[in-house]
DNA sequence: GCAATCTGTAATCTACTACATTACAATGAC
DNA sequence: GTCATTGTAATGTAGTAGATTACAGATTGC
């Protein structure tokens, strides 16, 4: 267990979830296929789907231009990711908001 | 002058450019004391301001924190402002898009 | 059963970038 | 003129994405 002073408890989706259970399996294509269209190694592609990377504004833009979608969706799910990543680690307690002057 | 095939003819706004010319000013403290605030260098802060430096979902959070708005804004104005440079840059020109199965 | 393909993953190396620290020159306020 | 503030260079550390290579464990075709 951890601490859940003031942020969501359940960390978000990791966009290599959705890649791994939706997408790829809808393409049809091997992860090496779905590399070489990317124009990236297979292995950036496995670690991504094992969520062991996450997805840069690069790969974004490639899974943006290889499923006609663009690269935002990929791209905030990776944000929403690296956010609750940071505040569940802590860090930022000392930090007080200023009052607008 | 760039190639400009299918984005956006201007680069968006960095973060840094809010920062410098809005919301610093309005706060009535220099840079050493938000970078103190912040718990990062003032080195930082400045390079950020001038926008040699990109807004990391860590520096988003702090910042969020200070002003007391969240990661958000600032995550996704340095998000639209990467992709630009990416894909101003180029090279994504090889990705077909697949029809989905 | 056997061979070929696909997949997960480890090892290694490169490149980039954020960040801290230190230092110094230029600017500006008083 | 002095002091605070700022821009910036230099240097070093750390983290992470990415490529390449290699290999072992499925899975599939025949």
């Amino acid at each position: 267990m951890r601490k859940q002073i003031r942020h969501q408890k359940r960390r978000p989706t990791h966009p290599g979830e959705i890649l791994r259970e939706d997408v790829l399996p809808a393409l049809g294509l091997t992860q090496g296929e779905v590399a070489e269209r990317l124009g990236v190694s297979r292995l950036t592609v496995s670690e991504i789907l094992h969520e062991k990377r996450g997805v840069t504004a690069d790969m974004a833009i490639r899974l943006g231009r290889l499923l006609g979608n663009g690269p935002g969706i990929w791209l905030r799910m990776q944000q929403a990711v690296d956010v609750w990543t940071l505040e569940d680690r802590g860090g930022y307690e000392g930090i007080e908001q200023v009052d607008a002057a």
